[in-house]
RNA sequence: CGGGGUGUAGCGCAGCUUGGUUAGCGCGCCUGCUUUGGGAGCAGGAGGCCGGGAGUUCGAAUCUCCCCACCCCGACCA
């Protein structure tokens, strides 16, 4: 039993200054965690325990499912991480540091390496195979800008999953094991999840997908069909490529003077005002252009190369889908200085002709695929003040090749069914990838077959945020007065308030009551506190959220309590005698 | 990484422009009395390296510089 009266507790009155997301501002509000470092917090009695028994869920469903559970350092050496190319490739995000003898250490985002080694270790044969593994781990990330508290912070704890398997089709059913787990998982949870596909389809073959909760505070952008079941992180949308146009008898590309232009909308009211006649008629839209972004690359080795890419002039060049295509490469804008490097570039008329293997520039050039052969654009001449008309891909121009690099806007088609798609915002609680071999060939697993030969093994892996899904269910489940825990996270099933002068029955009358409460199994949060009035006793109790709140009061004289359920806010009174019985079977 | 805002008691804030006794208010906390079904009343208290450092000055919460932290927005649009 929880006693109030002795609880390591305080509620705020006042919503913290530094909170502006609800899951942050009422955790600390109702006393679950607390600030310690930036991206960092502390744990209370109530938060921990709803912690656990988050944590609790998500282990029992991963053991049930056959995984068993190991458990790594976080503080680890650069060497593994050197091996697969991640001491490099995870740039300033990883948190590095030093030993005493000078030796570099990490602080671990993740632990691929350290199962595929310690596997290694072990297992030699096929027949050790297939396995699944997993631990519960707090996690390391030098995140640029922590932010809306426990959803994303530096410094949280995961449970991570990895499988290995011997060939593709064992890698397939751990991968499907693990979907199926997590289902369950969140279903448990109580977390809404959409499982969306996280990684390109023309990347390759290997599976990955995302479960993410729909939150408006979410970090993450993705897009949903309004009409089939199709859902994909935006990073991860392919956009249906159109049939191309045969190029006989398409018309000639001419340049037009149009003087100060520097904008996609300035160039179409300029063509519109000086009557320059368009393809199929009517007057001109920003989708008719053709608009050349050039951007750098940072490659990890430090190299660093321009790179153009050619989008629709209705479209912005979505960053994080361009990061993703061309990761582990960081993209960095195009600054005077490099325009002075390329002087055939002439900023705000970048065309086709400067670009490309064959461009003036040699600058690496790739199109949006809806900049097939035969589509007409207008685009810049590369001089000051001038633009080409009716530039005909395939025929005048073309790129290095291809790149889904341009925004995803609702209304565009679904790729699955034609229909159209809607942008939601959600936060990424789960994600499963099919890893394939990178890991084990970085680090040498290989197990035999039967045949006796050395196959290398293909892996997977597969994170929950534990600490972050503390947060979701915070987001998910409140009201302007506090949380509302679901039953099986809530820190108790009941909250019982003594709300009645002291010295009177209420008090003997609610301790028989948490007693009996508790013999009968259930988990009590008694506010016992003496001298507290009986509006603070409700407004801590509607804060911190326990799922039934039970008022031993003013009826206790006519032998009732009131029964309130926090969600609905429903109450009634009910013979004290029989409260334990309704709790048990309701509950 | 860029821009903006904010750091003063456990929490929320005022004071700073125009430097000057002992730094203030509300909540919370402690003591006493009253009160007890919606964040109670009265009285008396405790609690501060004014984010940190360096400077200017006879004197700095207040002015200058540097650093740190937190919050928000942005990140290419040629």
């Amino acid at each position: 039993m929880l006693r109030m009266s002795t609880l390591f507790l305080r509620t705020l009155r006042d919503d913290p200054a530094d909170a502006e997301v609800p899951s942050h501002r009422l955790l600390v509000r109702a006393g679950y965690i607390r600030r310690a470092a930036p991206g960092g917090f502390s744990w209370l009695p109530l938060g921990w325990i709803v912690f656990r028994n988050v944590e609790r869920i998500i282990r029992e469903e991963m053991d049930a499912a056959g995984f068993q559970e190991v458990h790594f350092p976080a503080l680890l050496p650069k060497e593994p991480y050197e091996a697969s190319g991640r001491w490099v490739d995870y740039g300033d995000n990883m948190f590095r540091l030093h030993d005493r003898h000078g030796a570099e250490m990490l602080l671990a985002p993740t632990h691929e390496e350290m199962f595929t080694l310690l596997v290694k270790s072990l297992y030699g044969s096929y027949k050790d195979l297939p396995l699944c593994i997993y631990q519960i781990q707090t996690k390391y990330r030098d995140e640029a800008r922590p932010r809306a508290g426990l959803l994303r912070g530096r410094e949280f704890v995961m449970k991570d999953s990895y499988s290995f398997d011997v060939d593709d089709a064992g890698l397939q059913r751990s991968y499907d094991r693990h979907r199926e787990a997590y289902i369950r998982t969140f279903e448990r949870l109580g977390l809404p999840v959409v499982i969306v596909s996280a990684m390109s389809g023309a990347m390759g073959g290997a599976a990955s997908e995302e479960f993410l909760t729909p939150l408006d505070v979410g970090e993450d952008t993705y897009v949903r069909c309004t009409s089939c079941d199709f859902a994909a992180n935006t990073e991860a949308v392919a956009v249906p490529v159109p049939d191309s146009v045969p190029l006989d008898g398409l018309p000639d590309a001419v340049v037009h003077d149009t003087p100060n232009t520097p904008t996609i909308q300035t160039l179409v009211d300029h063509l519109d005002e000086r009557g320059v006649p368009r393809h199929g008629g009517g007057s001109w839209t920003a989708a008719d252009t053709l608009k050349n972004v050039v951007v750098k690359l940072r490659h990890p080795d430090g190299t660093v190369e321009p790179l153009a890419i050619g989008v629709p002039g209705d479209r912005e060049v979505d960053l994080k889908r361009l990061e993703a295509q061309v990761s582990p490469a960081e993209v960095s804008p195009f600054e005077e200085a490099d325009f002075a490097r390329y002087p055939t570039l002439v900023k705000g008329y970048i065309g086709p002709g400067a670009l490309g293997s064959a461009g003036t520039s040699g600058i690496r050039f790739l199109l949006d695929p809806r900049i097939v052969e035969g589509t007409r654009w207008v685009t810049g001449a590369n001089e000051e003040g001038r633009h080409v008309v009716d530039l005909t891909m395939g025929r005048d121009f073309t790129g290095d090749g291809m790149i889904e690099a341009a925004e995803v806007l609702g209304g565009d088609p679904c790729p699955n069914c034609g229909a159209e798609l809607e942008i939601a915002r959600g936060i990424e609680m789960g994600h499963i990838f099919q890893l394939g071999r990178i890991y084990a060939e970085a680090l040498d697993l290989k197990v035999q077959d039967e045949a006796g030969k050395q196959v290398t093994v293909t892996m997977g892996s597969y994170g929950i945020g534990v600490s972050r899904a503390v947060a979701a269910l915070a987001e998910t489940n409140h009201d302007e007065l506090g949380l509302i825990w679901p039953r099986e996270v809530a820190p108790a099933d009941v909250h019982l308030v003594i709300a009645g002068k002291e010295g009177g029955p209420q008090r003997p009358a609610a301790e028989r009551l948490a007693t009996e409460m508790e013999a009968a199994g259930l988990r009590v949060l008694f506010d016992d506190r003496e001298g507290v009035s009986p509006g603070v006793r409700f407004k801590d109790a509607e804060l911190i959220g326990v799922p039934t709140i039970v008022v031993c009061g003013r009826g206790i004289d006519d032998g009732v309590v009131e029964l309130k359920d926090r969600r609905s806010g429903e109450r009634e009174d009910v013979p004290i005698g029989d409260v334990v019985a309704r709790l048990t079977t309701t509950a």
